[in-house]
Parts: structure tokens; sequence; C-alpha cells
RNA sequence: CGGGGCGUAGCGUAGCCUGGUAUCGCGCCUGCUUUGGGAGCAGGAGGUCACCGGUUCAAAUCCGGUCGCCCCGACCA
């Protein structure tokens, strides 16, 4: 058993380390259906940290939310082209209900954009009534063949934004907008930088004009597409006659746009920032900030420190930080396990800080802080405690950010390379590879074919390299453009 | 769907070749002693050996079939 008390190292085997990390830390197990995961508490404690944050901007950016059914008519995914060849060969059917086989079969949802429009088709007649900017929290399943506990399962927790505008640019806007949200709350709340950019013709969603992405990277260097954003154009508004009334009284289509991330956002959280004693939760997500490790000795010690502890415990839980929200505090006082013991679960399970409190502190009217990420200690007193803390965590979240970036940075290469260069590349470590495309589809499938490695976006400008890249990393022609090359989950 | 692995207590496993009393560790329960980096001792509970069929006096073990899960490759948030 000793064996098995340490995860596999990540440089071993990355793979095997992911799956250890998040059945051990408790994230989510198996379920009896292939495919399937359950969330446990503190898996699901995460995605409802997120869940608020995303809730909260998406408010901010007027967004309402609503809720549409799970299950779809088969003739909606049919209506619009691109979408059905998309979409068909994964969408679980539901043939029969309540022991008779249905006349129409019903899809479950692998996303909602056809109920969606149809209803919002209803709903709009005037320009007067754009932009309509809806939201919402939901399942959807899509049959994959091969899953990975949140990256890829049948069925996963999401949200959809669904929206609809008088104009192109409008709905252009939303859609570059959105991307920005998403963001915002993966660098600001998840600590794990991400490059955005355009998705090519090949990568883009079925049924899109454009498809934008925030693309992170994980610690074995491979793209984790972390959430996308659409600008749909007209084609789902032509699909389910989605007109209104312009203000010189003709009739035109709406333009749409779609946007989401998913649990799977918890499966990168994963993979950016665990190490090889567990999971590293950002504080901002962590359902537990805070964790209390009482040490003793004595009958008359353990009396002593239970109640400092319980002190403590009250006055962190308590402490107003500037935000108007208490510290997340957890009080251990299990007494069949030694701190040690402890210790290491706590690693395991990813909590940002650790409170030490034994005799020996408590003499000296102080606690040990301990922070995850970086296993430093640090004594304080009892009275600055809460200030303490607060002033750690936020520490804590900064550096996990600069960290993750810094690895990112280090793994990205620029600059004129050749396709054997590259090709070393991604037969070897891999890495995020900034190189030149000639536009041609050709050109990036057959890199695909031969690298494993796609195209994950167009970077936005900000991300492109000072010197612009010259020529196409296939077939040498002029580059039109600078693309991001890496291999994805 | 192709390749590989596996199904024995909550978890991890031995036993299978060569049929005959279900193995060990962790965890769990009780008690005592412990507790500043994975505690010790003693006692205890816990099993349709994945499922179905066959061979046999007797099957976890041999034979036939079925199902499921994990990992690696072709599709994808």
């Amino acid at each position: 058993m000793a064996d098995d008390k340490k995860l596999t190292p990540r440089a071993e085997d990355f793979s095997a380390w992911y799956n250890e990390v998040v059945l051990r830390a408790e994230l989510a197990d198996y379920s009896p259906v292939r495919g399937c995961m359950v969330i446990r508490p503190d898996g699901y404690g995460i995605w409802e940290r997120m869940q608020r944050a995303l809730d909260d901007m998406f408010k901010a950016t007027g967004h309402r939310n609503a809720y549409f059914p799970l299950f779809i008519p088969e003739s909606f995914l049919h209506k619009e082209a691109q979408h059905v060849e998309g979409f068909a060969p994964e969408t679980a059917v539901v043939t029969h209900g309540g022991g008779k086989a249905l006349e129409e079969p019903l899809v479950v949802r692998p996303t909602s954009e056809t109920i969606i429009y149809a209803m919002f088709a209803k709903w709009v007649q005037s320009y007067r009534d754009l932009p309509l900017l809806i939201n919402q929290w939901a399942n959807v399943v899509r049959w994959e063949m091969r899953t990975r506990l949140f990256l890829r399962t049948l069925e996963f927790l999401w949200q959809e934004g669904h929206t609809a505008h008088a104009t192109h640019d409008e709905a252009e806007e939303e859609a570059r907008r959105m991307l920005g949200v998403y963001r915002d709350f993966m660098e600001g709340w998840m600590a794990m930088p991400v490059v955005t950019g355009r998705k090519t013709e090949s990568e883009k969603f079925a049924g899109a004009l454009r498809t934008y992405s925030c693309e992170a990277m994980m610690q074995d260097n491979k793209a984790l597409q972390a959430g996308t954003s659409h600008n749909l154009g007209q084609n789902f508004a032509r699909a389910f006659d989605l007109t209104f009334q312009t203000e010189s009284g003709g009739t035109e289509y709406a333009w749409n746009t779609s946007w989401g991330v998913s649990t799977r956002l918890i499966g990168g959280l994963v993979m950016t920032h665990g190490d090889d004693k567990g999971l590293r939760i950002p504080p901002l997500l962590a359902p537990t900030e805070v964790v209390i490790v009482p040490i003793w000795r004595s009958d008359e010690e353990r009396a002593r420190v239970f109640e400092a502890a319980e002190r403590i415990a009250r006055s962190l839980g308590d402490w107003e930080r500037r935000e108007p929200n208490r510290l997340r505090v957890r009080l251990d006082l299990r007494e069949t396990l030694k701190p040690g013991a402890k210790y290491y679960e706590w690693e395991m399970r990813g909590v940002p800080v650790r409170v030490e409190l034994g005799p020996r502190d408590l003499e000296k009217n102080q606690a040990v802080l301990v922070r995850r990420d970086t296993g430093a200690k640090q004594p304080a007193s009892l009275d600055t405690i809460g200030e303490d803390v607060e002033a750690l965590l936020e520490s804590i979240q900064d550096a996990m950010l600069t960290e993750a970036r810094a690895r990112r940075e280090a793994h990205s290469v620029r600059g004129a390379i050749t396709y054997d260069r590259f090709r070393e590349i991604m037969d070897g470590e891999g890495a995020f590879v900034y190189a030149g495309w000639c536009g041609n589809a050709a050109c990036e499938a057959a890199i695909k074919e031969e690298t494993k490695a796609t195209i994950r976006v167009l970077p936005d400008e900000e991300f492109r390299s000072a010197e612009p890249p010259t020529h196409c990393l296939k077939c040498n022609q002029p580059a039109t453009s600078e693309a991001l090359w890496a291999k994805a989950y």
C-alpha cells in the first residue's frame, strides 16, 4: 500500500496521473454506464463556483437565464445542413415512450441551437424585440467513442448562450464580447491563461459563420479548447424562419450567436495546476479555501488546541474581506488520523491554505500557514490571521496564474521553423507553435495527418508574433496568416 | 470498430498453469496507547470469485458463450 499512497508522477504517465487525481481528490467517479461520470461534491463544488462567477458575468452583460427542453424533434436537427452533418453521428435518439414507438423520434440535445431558434422565431417580430440575449444552464449528450473524466463524457453540464441581433456587426460584437468574458473568467478565476483567436473553416462549429475559441495549454503541452463563441450569421435564422420587421418596414433574418463552456473546464483546471501531490485549486474556485489542522499530544492539550482551533475557524469564517464574502473554512477535528496524514489528504484535494495549530503555536499566540501552491510555511499571529490568510490567498491566486503563464511561454515556439523541426517537436514534448499558414485546408489536413497537430486558432492580434511569419509551415508558399499549432484534447 | 489489459470483500490484489478449507495489504468497526509530515497493538465485521451454460463426486481454477470496464489508435466541448 505504501506505493499506492503516491500518485503516478506526471512525467511518467500524464494520463494515468490525471485519472488518479480526479478519482482520489474525489472530484468524480465512473458511473455504471460506459462513458458517463458522477460528479462528486468536491467536483461539483468547483462547478458551482464556476457557475456563480460566470452567471454574474453573463448577467452583467445583459443576458437572462431560461431553460429549454432536453428533447428535440429529430426533424429540427435536419433543418440546418451543416449542423446536422456535424451532430447527427453523435446523437442519442429516443424512439419509444410509455411503451409505444414515437411517431417522430426525439433527439437528446447535443446542443440547443435548433430548439432555441425555433422558439426565438415565435418571440421575435420586430427590431424592437432585439437583441434577445438568453443563456441556459443544462446538460447535453454527445455519443463520443472515447471518453475521459470531465474532458469528454457522453453527458456533460454546460451553459449555452444564444442571442439574436438585428445586424451582422452586432452579432459579431456579441460573439467577440463573450469570448472576452470567457477569457477574463479563465484567467481571473481559474488562473488558466488562454490564447484567443478564430478557428479555421475545418475546425469551426457545424453551422457557424465563424467560431472563436479560448485555448489553454495543459502540462503535457497539449491544447485544451476551453470555450467557444460562434457568430452563427443567419444560418439558423433561415432554417427556422427567425425574421423581424426592420425600422423601415422590411423583413430580415436575424443574426445569431451562441457560446458555451462546460464541466470540461474542471479537467482543464486539474491539468493546468495539479502537481505530483495532487490537485491545486485556485482560491477563488476552491470550495474550501482554508483547512485548519489541530495538533496535540495529551487530552489537556487537545482540549486547549480544539478550543483555539474552533475560535480561529469562527473568526476566519466571519472574516469579511474586501469583496463581501466570507472565507470558506474547514476544521479537521478527526482524531483517528495523525496530522501528517491529514496534510497529505488536503494536499491531494487541493485546498489552497492549511493552518497548522499546535501547543507550541498557542504559546506564541500564532498559527502556521502553509500554501498549497509552493508548500511554503509562515507563522501568523492569531491577532491578524484573518488579514494574513486573505493576503495569502490573493497571493496564491496571482502566483498560480503567473506560473501557468510562464510554463506556457516556456513551451511556446515562435519564429522561422522548418517542417522537420516542427515534426520533431510534435513527436517529442509538444508545444504551442506559432507558424505561417497559406490558408489552404489541404496543408492543414496534411499536417494533421502527419503530426496529429492541428491549428488551434488563428490567434488574435495580441498573441501574434512581433515578426509575422512569411511562409506556410507546410508548403512554403506565402503565408496569409499566423496559426497556432498544437496537439489537442 | 481495431489493438492491449482487466473483472475475486469498499479499494488494491494472491490463488488459475497442475480442480478439493477464499490469500494478503489498505480501508472499516471495538478497545487501549498514540498524534508538529502517511501511528502501534489486540480483537472483529465484511465474499452470488462479472454473468450464463457445460465437464466433474467436486469449478475462482478446465471448456464454450455473453456482458462490462480501463488503456492505446480512427470522431469531438
